[in-house]
DNA sequence: CATGAATGAGTTTTCATTCAT
DNA sequence: TATGAATGAAAACTCATTCAT
């Protein structure tokens, strides 16, 4: 669970529905006209509100936006989530890869283009809560690739974790960039699939290759 | 070669010089400084003129920016060239693997802060700029998915390409990230190799999954 | 006794201890955080009513401070009185003198903080309160120094009585503004006794100074 | 000499017109509109440039104020100066205390609608810079105190210096207040004379009231 | 009467860009 | 052509006050 103590705390149940509708307006906007043109003014217009009542709820314009970002890892966290459960209970691997590539292309198709402008504040700070996130999953990662080493080749299970996560948010956040409807296709979720397999699989043919 | 257009006269060897100077003036103020902070007047006063003169090299500060992207995406193109001349030449799928990834990896290495203030703005662009060029390589990579065709799995081409591709940079622009030093480790250029190669090679597990 | 006619209704039990409970509010506000941070909504929480009820009892801010200096001023003006009655008793002008500084610097170490601040806020209104509050001492001074004229140097009483409570409140203002503790230690007490004294005695040696 | 430091040093003389032009337009508004409609929006149109501009020359808003006080303080210095001249070269007490008098009542009757107002400043920051200024000004006059000791009653120097530069400044900055052309009065200037040299006295009556 | 969420005019400040010298 | 002072639109944020509940 993330943070959240940015937002005040007004108890009642109106101030709720007020932070709601906030943040609402703010993910319109970024939605349609894009992080650069997002401003106080418009988002609290949008939301229906005053400026200034958006500015009890929130100490300033990039509160708000965390907070986006704050309930967007939280999205993800449940995911991982599932990940780990999925993981847990079964010996089976396609199943384990199955549920992390499925989780992943979930929360990518939700509201992409919200994700996207979110993401482009994220660049702004240097990504550092998108970059904890992933280290999360790097975690989860390799606790599963640790569970399996018998059936997968032998690998450096925290080097392994980070290419892995690496590669498989860094296909999918690139398709959802390119395109977010290709994330749907059963195609592309089978090469993802293929991707990671063929990464850990004792029938990798790296050491073939004379890299190194 | 990309664009170049917006700089005005490049013919006076006095103009070279200066708007040289300026882009100089520009990186070094997105190395130390940031690109949030990176504002005209500094630039201007890094590079050792006044606002003025930049503005009579260059229509806007975007343009800048852009002129600075258009170098380094004139850096990896010419990475993407050696790329198709070391494939071209050869049956060697290794030989293919090793040099797509060093260069990508050079590239990377090369003045890794700039790169990822540049980063930030393209995010801010949409990354219009960094999409088209990954697409240009992913026809690179496309072609000699198909020359290898029969060394390799049954492949829907232009899609793994595209898998290939958004793996590769997702991978590495997340380690240039975290560390830049880490893309100079032989293990990392070897873990990214058997990412590509366990990929596309016969031997990808894929189908013993069932995925779909 | 000064107006307080911009209070609501302090006929009722509980009105009266709410009306005291804001002011005692701003009061510690005005302490602790000084008048630029003493804000309504402060000033309510401290008194622990709400902004709504603060309104009920005051048309505005400003109404609650200046019904504070209203306070101030009584205090003040209970000090003169205390002065007239002494003087009017007696025909020892070093009673007279005594009584005069013994209630201003009384009047002056008591909460000095708040004075501070409420000065601040008067400076703000062109000290236009205080100054009628000094304009009625001037007065009682007046009555006083002509009263015993006989063993005083001749006077033009208006202005000696203007210039000896602009004197005698000018030098307890600061030093209460320099260090408060500085007003309770005899010393000074006897300085400013001396400063009055001199001032209006038979022996002031202006004559002799060429002074036009 | 008081700093000046934090006006921005764009050396040409068009720039020191332009800070000019500020500070001039700074202070009209303070003279027909007061601190409290003094922004920095009103201040440039005064001033006949744009806000930009202001603050181009001055970080915030409240160093215009700071600047003035400092020229402020700067006349203030000088009469100082003048006092410790005429003091030095003379043994004529009468002298020393008229030049202190004249000084001061010259430095108050310039105009008094801006010293007002920036004197309100002053109340918002505590007195801080005042306050110093006044400090120096009891070191002057300790100085002559001391000098002049042989023929002045028993003194506490410090203390002395500091109650007569207070209660002549106190009376000085109250006249000024009330009306500042009663500075210009004659009867007045004789009575701070008065005020002054009656408190150190050797004739002062003070050891005859019982004060303590 | 009490509450406290909502209001929005007003303030300070920034910075890309222009243009007179 | 170079300069850098001037511009001013735009943005973030505050806070005294109101009013529906």
């Amino acid at each position: 669970m993330t943070s959240r103590s940015k937002v005040r705390k007004p108890s009642q149940e109106r101030s709720r529905v007020t932070v709601e509708a906030i943040l609402e307006g703010a993910s319109q906007v970024l939605r349609s006209e894009g992080l650069a043109a997002c401003g106080t003014t418009k988002i609290a217009k949008r939301a229906g509100v005053s400026v200034g009542t958006l500015y009890q709820y929130f100490p300033n314009k990039e509160s708000i936006f965390e907070e986006l970002i704050d309930r967007l890892l939280d999205q993800r966290a449940a995911a991982r989530s599932a990940v780990v459960e999925a993981t847990e209970d079964t010996e089976d691997l396609g199943a384990a890869v199955r549920s992390l590539m499925d989780q992943l292309l979930a929360v990518h198709m939700a509201d992409p283009e919200l994700q996207h402008e979110l993401h482009k504040y994220e660049a702004t700070r240097g990504f550092t809560r998108l970059e904890k996130y992933e280290q999360q999953m790097q975690g989860v990662v390799a606790a599963a690739l640790e569970k399996h080493a018998a059936r997968l080749r032998p690998l450096n299970t925290p080097l392994a974790a980070r290419v892995l996560v690496h590669a498989m948010t860094g296909v999918v956040e690139r398709m959802s960039r390119e395109n977010p409807r290709m994330l749907g296709e059963p195609a592309v979720r089978r090469e993802i699939a293929a991707l990671l397999a063929g990464y850990v699989s004792p029938t990798n043919p790296v050491a073939l290759l004379d890299v190194e």
